[in-house]
RNA sequence: GGCGGCAUAGCCAAGUGGUAAGGCGACGGAUUGCAAAUCCGUUAUCCCCGGUUCAAGUCCGGGUGCCGCCUCCA
């Protein structure tokens, strides 16, 4: 079995082929930095790390860019408007550099608190203004992209191929239906490549004139071609992304190259909250912050937004963070419990009792993955590794093998507690005296130690073969 | 109006046309000084209606509900 991924561009799952052996050039379609990422941000951009984890998994070196957009997102119309990261300047009375700075940073350890692999590379639109101009002139020159006065526009009717990524037909697009159309554009569908508005904060000069910004699209095909080439493998998103923004890309970036854009397109659907869609609204927009305040660690989130298949909508409230949280404390369990038969403790008197059984997990579990990154799948078979073990069908080389093998799918989940985590002395003599006081039958003493410990995080379990303990959270 | 997706137990969530993974929770029992953990057992005919088939959660048609896009958006 070889990994396959479900493209949308062709509507169905595809064997995964690189276009150089062993090297993937990954595209995410990163944040745009006017707020904090809430929990949906996540989502997306978390089924991209899990992605490319499982290509790391698999042994191919991938070539990650997430671009972060600063700069061209517009308001209220589509071609003219406000900048988003404009509009939260004037809100805050701020420069919106500065806006954007602190958003990026703020995003960045987000990123790392939830325990993100660090892309290659995090391109800022606003730095590659240059790279864009470039495209544009391609595109002028090309006969695709048409300039009237200070504005240049991509002419969707010179481009056979748009529409094919998101099914959408240009004569059926309802455009100038919602949207007042611009005179100026020889068909409403045309989209903007460089706009010029003396208001705009974030300008540039080019010869367009001296008051320029970009379109919204370009910048993503200007970046991915500067960071990863005129081809690259895997383009990802949320579902939202595929039209416009996806279908703009591939229509200037395959316009200006003449080659394909990206071989497989890949996107994520929307996390949904109480059931239904998530708004400000409703005041069910979260954060990392809102779930940090409610006592969860990064990583039951990163669990909870992981555990679903990624092209189906997840549901997301409290209680299932609550369970989601339940489980994975089951899994560090997993792992506890595999490094202690592994050392015998618990084990079946073979050592190679369970060692097929853990094969087939194995071989389950990535077969999982590779059917278009079935996580849920992938997850029951460590959660069977676990009944295996508890039930002690394990032997300690099976156990050991479980246990490598367990770490080896947490680089792909990166959720798990695997390293053994180790108790002070002081900790060890409360222990023992609690276990004193139990012979002599002081409870009282015994439940104090207990409790206090339980205070410490750490939890205390009496079992037939003695005392253990676990560290709580 | 156009395009696309989803609907499986109390809550989540898999599922290749052949008889419903897994998780969390709940209930009953065992074990325990108590608790926790663990063990045993119980807990779904898959939104509705019709059709194809020897056989449908799985295919087709029609509903209903929700989600996304067509306007910035993961």
């Amino acid at each position: 079995m070889t990994f396959h991924v479900y493209n949308t561009l062709t509507r169905q799952k595809e064997e995964f082929r690189t276009l150089e052996p062993g090297v993937v050039r990954m595209y995410n379609c990163g944040p745009t930095v006017y707020g904090r990422a809430h929990i949906g941000n996540l989502r997306s951009f978390l089924f991209a790390d899990t992605l490319r984890r499982w290509l790391e998994y698999q042994g191919f070196a991938v070539k990650q860019v997430m671009n972060i957009t600063d700069v061209g997102h517009i308001l209220a119309d589509a071609d003219e408007g406000e900048d988003k990261i404009e509009a939260q300047a004037r809100k805050e009375n701020k420069d919106p550099w500065a806006i954007s700075r602190g958003w990026t940073e703020l995003f960045h350890k987000d990123l790392a608190a939830l325990g993100f692999r660090k892309a290659a590379a995090n391109p800022k639109a606003s730095e590659h203004i240059p790279e864009m101009l470039e495209i544009i002139e391609g595109l002028l020159q090309k006969g695709y992209a048409y300039q009237t006065g200070g504005d240049v526009y991509f002419e969707v009717s010179k481009f056979a191929r748009y529409g094919r990524l998101s099914g959408n037909k240009v004569e059926e697009l309802d455009a100038g239906n919602r949207i007042e159309v611009r005179e100026e554009k020889r068909h409403p569908a045309d989209f903007a490549l460089w706009k010029s508005d003396k208001q705009h904060l974030m300008k540039w000069t080019s010869r367009f004139g001296p008051d320029g910004y970009p379109g919204w699209h370009i910048e993503c095909s200007a970046m991915s071609r500067k960071h990863l080439g005129d081809q690259i493998d895997i383009h990802t998103g949320g579902e939202d992304n595929i039209f416009p923004h996806h279908e703009c890309e591939i229509a200037q970036t395959e316009a200006f190259t003449g080659r394909a854009f990206a071989s497989y397109w890949v996107h994520s659907k929307f996390l949904q909250v109480d059931g239904g869609k998530m708004s400000k609204s409703l005041g069910n927009v979260y954060n990392l912050d809102d779930v940090l305040a409610r006592g969860f660690q990064p990583r039951q989130l990163r669990y909870c937004l992981i555990r679903g298949h990624y092209r189906a909508p997840l549901n997301f409230t409290w209680e299932i963070l609550k369970e989601s949280a339940a489980a994975l404390e089951n899994l560090d369990d997993l792992v506890v419990r595999l490094r202690k038969a592994a050392r015998g403790e618990g084990a079946s008197p073979s050592a190679d009792d369970g060692l097929e059984a853990v094969g087939e997990a194995k071989q389950e579990f990535e077969a999982a993955l590779d059917d278009d990154l079935n996580v849920p799948r992938a997850l029951a078979e460590l959660f069977k590794l676990r009944t295996l073990v508890l039930e002690g069908q394990l032997g300690q080389s099976a156990a050991a093998a479980a246990l490598q093998f367990v770490k080896k799918s947490n680089e792909v989940f990166g959720v798990m507690q695997t390293e053994e985590e180790l108790i002070g002395d002081d900790v060890q003599r409360l222990i023992d005296e609690r276990q004193a006081a139990r012979k002599r039958k002081d409870f009282k003493e015994s439940d104090r130690i207990r409790d206090y410990l339980l205070a410490q995080g750490i939890v205390l379990e009496d079992t037939p073969s003695g005392v253990s303990w676990k560290k709580k959270g």
